[in-house]
RNA sequence: GGCGGCGUGGCCGAGUGGUUUAGGCAGGGGCCUGCAAAGCCCCGUACGGCGGUUCGAUUCCGCCCGCCGCCUCCA
């Protein structure tokens, strides 16, 4: 069973499940104003590695991930560049799925808009209103913390600590420093909707409670994001369903930020990479590989150097598949690994595998043990038992596969009229033993960027 | 001020009260190869500092130093 650490216990504990062999998911997504960065990308590979991996244990998954169409932010990015909201949210809500495309990472089974939900919303808030948990002042509606049951859970600080420390702006009409707005009263110019309490528009925390109870149901099992999230906004969230009686997510699971040097990557010091810009100097498998080489709590530093590094830790992966010819591909595209896989890897391999994975995904452990079979898969090709060896390699690639990584056996370059006419000649001169020749053409190949092998079928080239 | 995390060999990054090593990358030696490349084998004897507990601590406790995060929009 998979013991996930838990942001409300503050312990690792195992995943429990409301239904048996189904598990429930709800990832908060992102505010769709700018283009996402590499922070956003190990969120998004953090989610869909567990997802892949409850897959492969067997478990049916549902997975949903917000998009939040109207905020602030994008609020003041269509004012300063004269375009709608909309427009502004469409815009960078398909870079997100780009971006996310990109990175090999699966959809997810619903992606609710916030705009969609903003009835069900406003029909939450008069809800807390009438229940006595929710306040009107002029500027809009409050929810009333200290009438929340456990407040500060997620925060793992009291109340009375939250509110020696609340740095938000004084408002005078607010009962408390902590209280959150639930709705805000339109001003001019800004996208409104109806409600009870006069046109204005849903607060951030609500959206989420909604949708994901809208979808997955009192009580789902998991849910999640960035560090950042666990207070106010998942706080903020637990509180609304904890005002309304409701029963909300069972585990917490929270990961750790991407840094920049000393700083945390963010839009405000202006230091982010965007998912693009990491993809034009490197393979999308090998920011993955980099990723998951780090446990998901921990902060990590992505950099040229870590990425390349990266890079040619994945170069060894192909090379197995190239040598043991892994042709048969493992879908990574549409489907995660479903549990028949399980049986094409060797049980040693599976258990170490598992092992680690069920200890709050340590994916750095898992690796490790892939590795592992990787050397010992081409030791034993070495000493000619090739059977045993083709069926490590095979597991290494359906590992591999599990960690939405897949496995290249050959590159899908064609070679150049020019690379091919050279590979001929070179294996001719070297099979009459003219080798100044064959080097002398090796020479050439390099020059035109490819990597030079010999093996037992000649020359090959792989950039 | 409150809460939490971290400091491991050249770099990245796991882990553990002592007996066998995480793993990756880089580096050195060897094997293989016409020479390479790829691959295999071997190697560095690491755990911020000071105390304490212990037969024994990198691994537990205390203190100190350094770094980071959250407490505000933020993945």
């Amino acid at each position: 069973m998979l013991r996930l650490h838990d942001t409300a216990t503050g312990t690792v504990r195992p995943l429990e499940l409301r239904d048996p062999g189904h598990v429930s998911i709800y990832a908060c997504g992102l505010t769709v104003y700018d283009l996402p960065h590499i922070g956003h990308g190990r969120g998004w590979l953090v989610f869909d590695v567990l997802r892949r991996y409850l897959r492969f244990r067997g478990l049916e998954v549902r997975y949903v991930s917000n998009v939040t169409d109207i905020d602030d932010q994008i609020i003041e990015r269509a004012a300063a560049e004269g375009r709608s909201e909309s427009e502004v949210a469409r815009q960078f809500e398909d870079a997100w799925w780009e971006a996310s495309d990109a990175l090999g990472v699966l959809r997810p089974d619903d992606a609710p808009r916030a705009t969609e939900y903003v009835e069900q919303m406003v029909a939450l808030v008069a809800e807390l209103v009438e229940r006595g948990f929710a306040y009107e002042t002029s500027t809009g509606v409050y929810l009333s913390v200290e009438k929340v049951d456990g407040y500060g859970l997620l925060a793992h600080q009291s109340l009375a600590s939250l509110k020696a420390g609340a740095r938000v702006e004084i408002d005078a009409e607010k009962r408390s420093p902590v209280d959150f707005v639930l709705w805000k009263k339109a001003k001019p110019g800004e996208p409104t909707w109806e409600s009870p309490f006069g046109p204005g528009r849903p607060g951030w925390h609500t959206e989420c409670v909604v949708m994901s109870l809208d979808l997955l149901g009192e009580g789902f099992d998991l849910h999640g994001g960035g560090v950042d999230l666990m207070f106010p906004h998942h706080e903020n969230e637990r509180a609304q369903a904890v005002a309304l009686g409701r029963k909300f997510a069972q585990h917490w699971i929270h990961y750790g930020w991407v840094m920049v040097g000393a700083d945390k990557m963010s839009k405000s010091l202006h230091n982010f990479v965007t998912v693009a810009d990491q993809l034009a100097r490197s393979d999308p498998r090998a920011y993955r590989l980099l990723v998951l080489r780090s446990q998901y709590r921990s902060q990590i530093e992505i950099t040229p150097e870590t990425s390349a590094d990266a890079g040619r830790a994945l170069e060894r992966l192909d090379g197995l598949a190239r040598r043991f010819e892994l042709h048969q591909a493992v879908d990574l595209q549409r489907e995660a690994l479903g549990a028949d896989m399980a049986a094409e890897v060797t049980p040693p391999e599976l258990e170490r595998f598992v092992s680690h994975m069920d200890d709050d995904l340590d994916t750095p452990g898992a690796l490790a043990g892939i590795f592992d079979a990787l050397s010992r898969a081409h030791a034993l090709g070495d000493r000619g038992k090739t059977d045993e060896a083709r069926a490590l390699a095979r597991s290494v690639q359906v590992l591999c596969g599990v960690l939405g990584i897949s496995l290249r056996a050959r590159d899908e370059l064609p070679l150049d009229a020019q690379s091919a006419r050279l590979v001929a000649e070179r294996d001719d001169a070297r099979s009459r033993h003219d080798y100044a020749r064959s080097d002398a053409i090796r020479d050439r190949l390099t020059a035109l960027g490819w990597i030079v092998e010999d093996g037992p079928a000649g020359t090959t080239l792989r950039r």
